[in-house]
DNA sequence: AGATTTACCTGAGGGC
DNA sequence: TGCCCTCA
DNA sequence: GTAAATC
């Protein structure tokens, strides 16, 4: 699952190979993967453009091209990869005892599930692959870039200079409900999936079922000291790959090794040692740690 | 407004 | 080997 | 992972 450290992984991995680089040619082979604009429109429009400058909003990789702005959603599965002409391709597949039949690390040629692929001047190529199909592409004028919705309704930026607790406070405060769902609406923090959502509340103490409006000024806070910490070290492991998950370069990621609650219900809490627990919220499976996560 | 449910897809893994 | 189920 | 429909 692509989340914030995820996305940021693959873009500091394309950033030097693309920046600057000329798209000749798109081939988009799932047209579905392009939403509010015509397949054809689509390719025609982003063939020829240089991608000037690639950064990241949330879970959105953006492309800024010439002249327009090239939004990229990865959804559950998607990989976004770079191919490079001169080294030879990583054959086949391995078996892995717990995370099954993965892909080997390094790049592929294109297969099955690669949807949209951005041909470079000079034979390079920028692919995407999503097995589920979850993830979706579109094209902005740069103007309407402010005005669009799905970006604009995302909250603070944790990794930004706006990561400041009284507008965080500001920002939580505004809605009630199941504090896990809060984080997952992507609506006060822009960036959390299923996985960095359960860490940043186990790393500060929270209960994912506490109702925001009762909690407490010192839990906010260890949860604003939280969400930045658990996202940075996401990023310094290259991210998560749990199953799909890749790099710009086709490499896994190693914060799985790492996570403090994500898929180890039943074992122990590496704080105090109690079984983790696993529940649903927001139709989530959700995994918490009950001594160290005291209800609200 | 928030919550709950459903839909969008493919594949891994377990049980039988 | 395959079918059905759950899960991501 | 998100969006749309429904309570």
């Amino acid at each position: 699952m692509p989340e914030l450290p995820e996305v940021e992984t693959i873009v500091r991995g394309l950033k030097p190979r693309v920046e600057g680089r000329r798209i000749e040619r798109v081939e988009l082979r799932l047209p579905k993967q392009v939403r509010g604009m015509d397949a054809a429109a689509f390719c025609r429009l982003v063939g020829g453009q240089v991608v000037r400058r690639i950064s990241r909003r949330g879970k959105y990789l953006l492309m800024f091209l010439d002249r327009h702005v090239l939004l990229g959603h990865l959804g559950m599965s998607g990989q976004l990869t770079y191919w490079d002409r001169t080294r030879k391709d990583t054959p086949g597949f391995v078996a892995h005892p717990v995370t099954g039949l993965q892909r080997t690390p390094g790049q592929h040629a294109p297969d099955a599930h690669t949807h949209l692929l951005f041909h470079l001047e000079g034979g390079d190529r920028v692919q995407y692959r999503d097995i589920r199909q979850f993830g979706h592409w579109r094209l902005l004028e740069p103007g309407q870039l402010e005005g669009f919705k799905p970006l604009a309704r995302l909250g603070l930026e944790p990794l930004g200079p706006d990561w400041r607790f009284d507008a965080f406070r500001r920002a939580f405060r505004a809605r009630r409900g199941m504090v896990k769902a809060a984080l997952l609406s992507q609506s006060p923090v822009a960036g959390l999936g299923n996985i960095y959502a359960d860490e940043a509340l186990h790393l500060s103490g929270v209960h994912p079922r506490s109702r925001i409006e009762r909690l407490r000024e010192k839990d906010l806070r260890a949860l604003f000291d939280a969400i930045p910490r658990v996202l940075r070290k996401g990023i310094r492991n290259r991210g998560t790959t749990l199953m799909d998950f890749r790099g710009a370069h086709g490499e896994k990621g190693r914060n799985q090794e790492s996570l403090r609650v994500y898929g180890r219900h039943g074992a122990n809490c590496l704080a105090c040692g109690a079984a983790l627990r696993k529940i649903l919220v927001s139709q989530r499976t959700t995994v918490f740690c009950p001594r160290c996560q005291p209800k609200r």
